[in-house]
DNA sequence: TTGAAAGCGCTAACAG
DNA sequence: CTGTTAGCGCTTTCAA
């Protein structure tokens, strides 16, 4: 007695290219080539293949084909945060090269985690993604992980913030030109209470706004108050907390540079809350530009750290060299700021 | 004569469990369920087996472990923007929930567009994810591809914005309450003259607003002047226009309940640009709370969309439905919303 | 222009 | 507790 083989309703099978090939009597490869469009086929049988495929409802797998290719056209990209304009704008322009560039992207978000910031590099790897884009967490201090990824010949490049690696890709921001830069312009406005409220300075970005600072102050003659230099992380509880600290000391400077735009949110809350006029009791300036800032009261001026061209350019180095990884000579890309000046920092406020 | 193999520096092969089984002896099935920490494997040969992957520098190969196991623990997730804080809110609490659950998420941002969201949905479905959270784009008419993902027995949850589809998960915040309660409390302050700048109506969200409007406008036997409900998108643009097509009208209300965040924040720039106060020429609430809102000129009052319920209950619904696809029955969760009370919709500013 | 053979790295099911 | 057999769905040689 035969047993009937039961086709039960879990079993919805998915259609192969072998489904296809047997439907219409050629080979597994031929529909496999036809369906990539590949010029070895005939355009006739490519057009049936393909149509036939199109009625059977053929989704190819993606697994398989990366697994037989040995490349998934996979990026992966690791931001410290999502909810924050900086990191949504850039990931947004991510996306959307990498959908013109037929590439799939993988998105992890460590929250200034590092050892989720590794978890994530290793899982991301463990996709055999063909290149990483890293923007570092905050608390980064271990680079035995990228130094892995180097090994397995998976390109890396560091954009905006960027770790003390010899030898990588980065792509970033002239941050100490515009710490310089605000500073400069703060104190030709008049200002000489001057803070500066910091981020780790164990990230490229935090330390390099530091110098700048501290290159203004040095070229205007001023003297640093080193009460008045925090440093804290990038986050709005740190900007409320470093502004606390400085109220109650009764130390409170006139201007305030802000490593970060959620920083600078903290400085408003606390000012607000202890009935400080920002900008006529004190005054600042942040790094990182977003719409909302033209309706904040007072309106936020920043320094512009151009999302568009970062993503756009971390990109461009990342796919030249996924597709040269033999030789390719890792590169440091620069890109310029400029201050946008709303409300603050536009007029020295104190007689 | 025996050719010599060479190995090339691009050949950097990468660790596989065969090349662990080899060195220990053992075969790659033991080495494969001890690195799972399958029970069958004793302690002591997991042990090994472990410290020489580790040793070695193994990473599992996702894909070939996916396509063996016919399982991704994958899940895709696509919403219509990420550069906006109610979606990077949500889209942060589930990599939260997923990391938890050991799932890997695949993010794709359809950018309001119903053709890309299609592809994306493709794409998804091509790497074969176990299920999928959408959030649908403003344009979404066609639902074909929605069906298509059923008929692969992919699980999806549609998530705040919900297609009109008979019989599928959606995990959506009750709009119309909401909306009749921004209307309510207007009415009550004083205001009659109250506008609806409305997103699209083929979508839940737009609809249900709209409706929650027109019944609070009804119940307190007001009429709705036919002009000042305006239908446009969810964006800052949309805002921003109908504000300006009513003032060139002079045709402005005294109220307008607005669609969503953007949608006011570009009434705070024509608001701004013609030179009219907030909230004492005109006032407004709208849809969606974020941190920033408090620090607006003035501090925007609105309707708050817990992000973390929302994005909590469909990653439960998401997966309970992936753990059962046989027998599932679809759900539709509702979540409740409250008003938050700032600078404006507090008092009524006419004399 | 088409196809056959072989294998990518892993796991399920079962047998020992 | 360990291993064998078989195969997931696809693509890359290379031969016909």
């Amino acid at each position: 007695m035969k047993k009937q083989k039961i086709n039960n309703a879990q079993t919805t099978k998915l259609i192969t290219l072998n489904d296809i090939a047997k439907k219409l009597g050629v080979s597994t490869i031929t529909v496999s080539k036809a369906l990539r469009g590949h010029p070895d086929i005939s355009k006739a049988t490519t057009e049936l293949i393909k149509k036939t495929a199109d009625e059977l409802g053929y989704s190819p797998n993606f697994m398989a084909r990366s697994l037989a290719a040995r490349k998934s056209n996979t990026i992966g990209v690791v931001l410290p945060q999502i909810d924050h304009h900086f990191f949504s704008s850039i990931i947004d322009h991510i996306y959307n090269i990498a959908f013109a560039r037929q590439y799939q992207v993988f998105l992890t978000v460590s929250h200034e985690n590092a050892e989720m910031q590794k978890k994530q590099i290793q899982a991301l790897l463990s996709m055999r993604v063909d290149g990483i884009i890293i923007s570092v967490s905050q608390d980064t201090t271990d680079f035995e992980i990228f130094e892995t990824a180097k090994k397995r010949r998976v390109p890396l490049v560091f954009m905006d913030r960027t770790p003390d690696l010899a030898d990588c890709n980065t792509v970033a921001v002239d941050d100490m030109g515009a710490a310089y830069k605000a500073i400069d312009h703060a104190i030709k406005l008049g200002y000489r209470k001057i803070a500066h409220f910091a981020g780790h300075t164990n990230i490229n970005i935090g330390r390099e706004r530091m110098l700048g600072f501290h290159q203004a102050m040095n070229n205007h003659g001023l003297e640093v108050n080193p009460s008045w230099v925090i440093e804290g992380d990038f986050g709005e509880k740190s900007g409320y907390d470093s502004f606390m600290q400085l109220y109650r000391e009764n130390n409170l400077p006139d201007f305030i540079l802000s490593v970060t735009y959620p920083t600078a949110i903290g400085i408003y809350t606390a000012a607000q809350e202890v009935g400080l006029r920002i900008p006529d009791d004190i005054d600042l300036i942040c790094f990182g530009n977003s719409e909302v800032q033209n309706f904040l009261s007072p309106p936020l001026s920043c320094v512009n750290q151009p999302t568009e061209q970062l993503a756009a350019k971390s990109m461009n180095l990342l796919i030249e060299n996924i597709n040269n990884i033999d030789n390719f000579k890792n590169k440091n890309i620069v890109i310029d700021t400029e201050l946008i000046l709303r409300g603050t920092c536009v007029k020295f406020n104190r007689s």
